[in-house]
DNA sequence: AAAAGACCTTGACGCAAATCAAGCTCGCCG
DNA sequence: CGGCGAGCTTGATTTGCGTCAAGGTCTTTT
């Protein structure tokens, strides 16, 4: 991080895990995130201007209004990206974990404040030699829109979601996603992890903590999931799917 | 449109005004829309695989699921963007008007139905040509991602509105962000003209019919706006910008 | 091992918006 | 011109979720 946002936030601050960090070429996540679009070639020069960095969590890796110097990749944990309305209101707009791309590529300010969940780690290069970069090789753009086309799908599922579905669709939906995307990264299990607090849940589904915790309890109740620490396990996939979708 | 998802449709289905069209070089739409992207010669390119189209109110351009054929830019009028739930909850996620761009160039299928609301005239070109056109014209590439950058920031405003805004605030940012839109196109007026039906309007905001209008009937009340036939007329710009920002 | 604090759950109650129900306005067509 | 239907408004009532409040569990600290 620059440093400059974080200064005052102490105890979320702390930079840990620095060392020893592979290069692009090996990288696990590649396939996974925006590098899935370079070249052998463009992978070694990519591993001159990334810079990987770890971070302990609640850390602020960049704010809504702040001027946009850099665009992440995620490689390890979960980050919540959030806007703040004046009086305090907080709404997550998405949870962000391995192989996402963060950051506005073509906007000069970022539209959402980005901060650590857990223990994260990240790919970061500058957006100047992101932009140039870009201009240079239009398979790297090509990519970028595709991950931009289903960012865009991903918010129109949660207005849907916002407008039109009550507590425990939400939170069934939000459930099932939430594990969609967790396969695409980990081995496929039957207990999903939720590194998230209720709260962080609550304000991405547009709910309070109190409703959250009521409608999870509710479908435990119904011998839809099971509630484990840190997390949840599915039990009847065919009904959460159904009520997920109305 | 193909016609073939019209056929049943009798009523909205009627191709109107498809005659004397002007080119693309004189297209008083041009700089408001994708074909800003585009250099003189590129232009005349674009006259022979553009074709434009003119729909009475309530017509289908495409639909949820369908096959993307096309992808659209409108010329003139407004169309209703919406996803439905089984049970028939529907969720409008955006009014197009002109200068829009319509349609998924990378993905393959609609991900939600268009829909005219009243008299509209679109242009549009076979998604393989535009395709085509986006892998030879890196400028083309990069002015669709800059329209869905601002897509994205647009979903993520709906996001907070739908999440955390009660009925007040939504209807207040609707009126300002559609003003806003509106006065890009069209010489800034006092009037902000609605061709959308208060349903259109709840649909959008997540509220019922009753909630917008009552809301609406309140806006005039307090004496911030004032309902005129078709459309309303602001009063106080700074009073609804604070109510709309929470 | 006790105390403190963060996070979560559950219950009682209140309220903003949904639902139910008229009645109004305006354009259209016979 | 009069009647009909679509769209809109307004009032009465209900309800799902929010708010307020208390207690529980687990982790961290000392």
């Amino acid at each position: 991080m620059t440093g400059k946002p974080l200064q005052d936030i102490s105890p979320s601050t702390e930079k840990v895990n620095e060392s020893h960090v592979p290069n692009c070429s090996t990288c696990t996540t590649r396939h996974l995130s925006i590098c899935d679009a370079l070249g052998p070639k463009e992978l070694v020069t990519f591993d001159h201007v990334v810079q990987h960095r770890g971070f302990a969590a609640k850390a602020v890796l960049f704010e809504q209004g702040q001027k946009a110097d850099f665009v992440f990749s995620v490689s390890e944990g979960t980050i919540r990206l959030f806007r703040l309305l004046p009086d305090g209101r907080r709404q997550i707009i998405g949870f962000a974990i391995k192989g996402d791309f963060l950051g506005t590529a073509l906007a000069e300010k970022h539209e959402y404040t980005a901060e650590s969940v857990d223990h994260i780690r990240v790919c970061r290069i500058p957006r100047s030699t992101f932009l140039q970069m870009l201009d240079e090789k239009p398979h790297l753009m090509k990519k970028l829109h595709e991950i931009a086309g289903r960012e865009i799908h991903d918010s129109q599922d949660q207005i849907v979601l916002l407008g039109r579905k009550n507590a425990e669709e939400r939170v069934a939906a939000f459930l099932l996603s939430f594990r969609e995307r967790l396969a695409r990264v980990l081995t496929r299990s039957v207990t999903i992890p939720l590194p998230m607090s209720r709260q962080d849940i609550a304000d991405y589904l547009g709910l309070t903590i109190e409703t959250v915790s009521r409608t999870i309890s509710k479908l435990a109740r119904d011998k839809l999931i099971v509630v484990v620490p840190d997390g949840i396990r599915i039990l009847d996939v065919n009904r959460l799917v159904e009520l997920a979708e109305g």
